[in-house]
DNA sequence: GTCAAATGATGTAATATTACATATTTTTTA
DNA sequence: TAAAAAATATGTAATATTACATCATTTGAC
């Protein structure tokens, strides 16, 4: 439950009747694991904000889907790409049980031109998350399978805050996402399991040995 | 000459004496080819447009300079990063001789906090560069070598608007930026001279063949 | 212009990655 | 629960990419 001005940050950038009317027009909507929150093409008519659970951001191109970034609790979901003039240009799938309000585009923007305080906000956070989404994107091209992966698993190991994490990924799709061929994923992943460094079932993993993955993620 | 309200779109948002202050706080400098316009790692403290030439996106990391984005005549120079809380995490490089208007941050927040037609003009700016950026760098990070240099190619014709283009890296800096090595970067434009693609003479590229390229580009 | 340094070109061996074939396991569906 | 479908695993051959060695060319400083 959303309480205004103590839970999340953003909120005390507005005033008390501003945040009441941007909430009183806002839906909370719940999303099972693998559900599409947003779906690429669709208008830029809505800001989505998670309030529990976590999503994934995707690019689809060349009949592909890339994963560029992920949201948790707590963060607008592909803020840095939602003030498009047209059509969004990502889709946004839950990979766990989520809930997910929905802000109306306009309403926010009209508290983005009526609250200069909001508005260098979100200016802010936009360029940082752009900046974040750059930095890895750069780095993952740059990394041999390896070391991309090892990357990956890392990532998805802060994203969940927890050494046990629920691929949210099949192979296939982890090998889309970084520009390998499944096989490799497939290999090195096994080949990090019977190094120590996890234990893999299924989508369930265990990272045993994080510095020596993150050694392998900084070398690759 | 930067003529209030009649070159750029974005004067529109300003009202007269909002633009006249903007303007009056900006200083016009020249750079020349090669020169740096933004050092990463410096303060973000100010926002930069270039009112002529050409500049090249560079985020250095690893040891290694990546070119992810370009400005041209009418640009804002990686405005989508340039709110960041800190320092900027990427330089800027002119790659021809250029006219770069230098605008104080904290004037360019207050227009941003006064002018909510602006605001919302400048986030909307930033979410299509930011999808442009990321588009590009996906594209780019699932195409084998002949592929990503027939994308660069044609990303710099359209830059130069002219199928004749000189190529702002050493073939090693082309490397960096597309994550091959340098041999692959030398192979692969010898292959595209030979097959009649391209000619080539140092730096010097002209486009013989554009279709064959883009389909290398789509294909590869 | 000359020289030195940097950049570019090319061939080959080593390495990494993909593609294919096939067997096994997991997940989904009825 | 059983059967079917999808996903995973693994080995091997084909392909792509890198790394190294060497030489040619271009660029820049003096």
């Amino acid at each position: 439950m959303m309480l205004p001005g103590e839970i999340y940050q953003w909120t005390s950038r507005l005033k008390e009747p501003e945040l009441k009317e941007l909430m009183s027009s806002s839906v909370l909507l719940d999303y099972n694991k693998g559900e599409a929150i947003i779906k690429q093409g669709s208008l830029a008519s809505q800001i989505l904000f998670i309030e529990d659970g976590m999503a994934k951001l995707n690019l689809e191109e060349g009949g592909r889907d890339t994963t560029f970034s992920f949201a948790v609790n707590g963060d607008f979901i592909g803020l840095m790409c939602s003030f498009v003039k047209k059509r969004l240009e990502f889709s946004a799938i839950a990979i766990t049980n989520s809930k997910v309000r929905i802000f109306d585009r306009d309403v926010f923007e009209r508290l983005i031109r009526e609250n200069g305080d909001f508005a260098v906000y979100i200016v802010t956070m936009m360029s940082e998350l752009t900046n974040g989404v750059v930095h890895t994107l750069i780095s993952l091209s740059h990394k041999n399978a390896n070391g991309a992966i090892a990357m990956l698993l890392l990532s998805l190991e802060r994203l969940f805050r927890d050494v046990k994490v629920v691929l949210p990924f099949t192979r296939e799709e982890m090998a889309a996402t970084l520009g390998y061929s499944k096989e490799s994923v497939i290999n090195t992943l096994s080949d990090f399991q019977r190094d120590g460094l996890i234990t893999l079932s299924g989508r369930h993993m265990m990272i045993l040995n994080k510095k020596a993955l993150q050694l392998i993620a900084d070398k690759g």
